[in-house]
RNA sequence: GGCGGGAUAGCUCAGUUGGCUAGAGCACACGGUUCAUACCCGUGGUGUCGCUGGUUCAAAUCCAGUUCCCGCUACCA
């Protein structure tokens, strides 16, 4: 509660963007779908702190800003700018956009750290746990069998590369409690059973929370060749932008605001926020955020973005082609509660015209003209029902309008947005009909009607505004054009079309000279070359020695299988010279056992062999990955015997 | 492999604690209307409610089994 103006307070939040790049369509939907809860609340009285941000550390923002010839604050600062210019260009009300390199939030991370430290949350340890030198292999303690190597039982020892840790199993008890016994926590709740059953239920592992192979991060005060990894350094943005100081200097308005009454996220950093988030904050000793809601995803139509199908889609290029509200409208409306909803240009057309566009805009449009052609602009309530019909038909359009506000509020405390807007859209249709039963152009004819004809008009403008008002929060430049425009009092002479009809076939043709569909190989070419560089963690330097040890061959896979009880492995028998040897692989998502066999590899033969899903594999087909998962098999550039060494 | 979710009209999906002839939107067809952005309003259809069995006066809904899809997770040598 705010103590100076008495209204509830109300504080959200949405992921902080990382800034590598230009944020794509799934985080304009984020912003758009909190600001959208923001303005609601605010219009039910909440006293709103609304807070998004971006995420700017890390090794990959340091190696592009590298590339770029840049450092990577000159780097940053570009893209947050871009970012905040998206935020703004959709309409967003933001109250604090956060920025993990502002100073006072990196000196408090420090602070945090140090904390952390000192209380024993926080420890010394070496990277992935305990190593096991002759089988090159990291383990957690959690793998070992009876303290030893799980795979050939001997001795482990801890690695060289050391990092700070967090003890997450020590709050692990307390944070299953409070999930158990706040079933609203985590949204929607088929989330919830994911994050017990895989992490919380079987033993939470600690979490890596420093590196030294990197610089561009927050430095620990106390140790500087590391910097604080992502989790702790993005998270506590929440509690740092509103004036957070672990030292309990806190603001007024941390005292005020916090806890959090939504954290709105992807559902692909869930677990991050119910699992590593609540663990911080119980060590710092402060309440947990009160809900997380892991909203879904919006995905290509047509199957996956493509450049080669020129189908990709950016938010302002939407917005130049509908307008930034009908775009506000789709990615609202679009996305369901709890499944991905889908987006291309077709199903943009679609719902433009007919919601848009006819349903809503021709309301608004239809209802003006009346007015100015039968009352020159002007009507007032003459309460005008003579007949039961008319009064049953204006005391139906009454009712759906009083109605409205509740079920929009009802389906907005559930976070149900598109199902809020859905209902709004009703109350337009009702209007539609309205229309048809009154038939105001029948009335016109009879100078007797005249006064029920001004009541039909005047109860129909009415309602229009209701709607409008309910609109605001969702569409608020439309909202305020449908304001203007029936004006108060007098209606505009000239009614501006709201939302145009779109030509489906016009807007993809037009979408094609944007994006002219390339060939697949050209866009894969492309995308490999300038756009989608990886940059992997760095491996600690090895000797010629070390090189030497590895025997890689060509091999050729003269017979390939799944195996069962596996949904990624693929079994397949490898000629290499004259021997045979069994490889399992994980690339079935990738590639079938059919065209695999007859297939040149590279492969690496001296591994020690291993059961996989129990199946024994006696070496390593080499692949290639990108960003996305995606596999690639390496084989010889030109003709080569099974069995050729490649070195 | 473990855990969870889903399968309903051509398409996207609703169906609350089992109960009235199983619904909405879109698309399609027909009819009405002309104030309006060729718009709006009305009417209409086939659904073995994934499959098989069970409980019940009554099952889309509950139970068991089964097939397929999806999510998270593990295996990715």
């Amino acid at each position: 509660m705010c103590n100076k103006c008495d209204k509830p307070k109300y504080y959200m939040t949405t992921a902080i963007a990382y800034t590598s790049g230009k944020p794509h369509i799934g985080n304009t939907y984020e912003i758009v779908l909190a600001d959208a809860i923001a303005r609601y609340k605010r219009s039910q009285g909440y006293d709103v702190f609304f807070q998004t941000g971006t995420d700017e550390h890390g090794q990959k923002i340091e190696l592009k800003a590298q590339e770029a010839g840049i450092t990577p604050k000159e780097f940053v600062d570009n893209v947050a700018g871009e970012i905040q210019r998206i935020w703004d260009m959709m309409n967003t009300s933001y109250d604090k956009f956060i920025r993990t390199t502002d100073a006072d939030h990196e000196k408090q991370v420090q602070k945090i750290f140090k904390k952390l430290y000192e209380q024993g949350d926080i420890y010394k340890g070496s990277y992935e746990g305990l190593y096991c030198t002759p089988c090159e292999s990291f383990w957690t303690e959690s793998q070992l069998v009876d303290g030893k190597c799980p795979d050939c039982g001997r001795e482990v020892k801890p690695a060289k590369e050391e990092a700070y840790f967090f003890r997450m199993s020590k709050y692990a008890d307390r944070l299953i409690e409070h999930i158990n016994t706040h079933p609203e926590f985590i949204q929607p709740v088929s989330r919830k059973n994911e994050m017990m059953n895989n992490f919380l239920l079987p033993g939470l592992q600690d979490l890596c929370v420093s590196r030294t192979s990197f610089t561009w991060g927050i430095p620990v005060e106390f140790d500087p060749k590391h910097v604080t990894y992502v989790w702790l350094d993005a998270l506590t943005n929440y509690i740092t932008g509103i004036g957070y100081d672990c030292d309990g200097e806190s603001t007024e308005q941390f005292k005020k605001n916090w806890p959090a009454d939504l954290h709105l996220i992807g559902k692909d950093i869930i677990r991050f926020h119910t699992i590593y988030w609540p663990i911080f904050l119980m060590a710092l000793d402060l309440p947990l955020p009160k809900q997380i809601f892991g909203h879904p995803w919006l995905l290509q139509g047509d199957g996956k973005m493509s450049k080669s199908k020129g189908n990709v889609l950016y938010a302002d290029e939407l917005v130049d082609f509908f307008g930034v509200d009908a775009v506000r409208y789709f990615v609202l409306h679009e996305m369901p509660f709890e499944n991905d909803g889908v987006i291309s240009w077709e199903l943009m057309v679609e719902r433009m015209n007919s919601d848009l566009a006819n349903t809503l805009g021709n309301l608004v449009n239809r209802t003006i003209s009346m007015t100015n052609k039968y009352f020159g602009g002007v009507v007032t309530d003459k309460g005008v029902a003579d007949t039961d019909e008319e009064r049953a038909v204006d005391a139906d359009l009454k009712a759906v309008v009083e109605k409205t506000p509740k079920t929009v509020d009802a389906k907005m405390d559930d976070l149900r947005v598109a199902d809020a807007i859905t209902e709004i859209f009703n109350l337009f249709k009702r209007c539609n009909k309205y229309i048809d039963e009154t038939m105001p152009w029948a009335l016109a004819k009879d100078e007797a009607k005249k006064d029920r004809l001004e009541t039909v008009l005047y109860n129909l403008i009415a309602s229009i505004k209701a709607g409008a008002k309910l609109l605001e929060s969702f569409m608020p430049e439309t909202s305020e054009r449908i304001f203007a425009q029936l004006g108060d009092g007098k209606v505009t002479e000239k009614p501006e079309i709201l939302f145009a009809r779109l030509d489906i076939n016009e807007v993809l043709k037009k979408v094609e000279e944007l994006h002219p569909p390339v060939a697949e190989e050209e866009a894969a070419d492309e995308g490999s070359a300038e756009e989608t560089v990886i940059d992997i963690e760095a491996k600690p330097e090895i000797t010629f020695e070390d090189f030497g040890k590895m025997q890689f061959q060509v091999g050729e896979i003269i017979a390939c299988e799944e195996v069962k009880k596996s949904k990624k492995l693929l079994c397949s028998q490898v000629k290499i010279g004259s021997q045979v040897k069994q490889i399992v692989s994980g690339i079935k998502a990738h590639y079938t056992a059919e065209e695999m066999v007859g297939k040149k590899v590279m492969v690496l033969v001296n591994l020690k062999p291993a059961r996989l899903a129990g199946v024994l594999s006696e070496g390593m087909l080499l692949c290639a990955e990108d960003a996305d998962g995606n596999l690639a098999l390496m084989t010889p550039e030109k003709a080569m015997p099974a069995g050729a060494e490649i070195c």
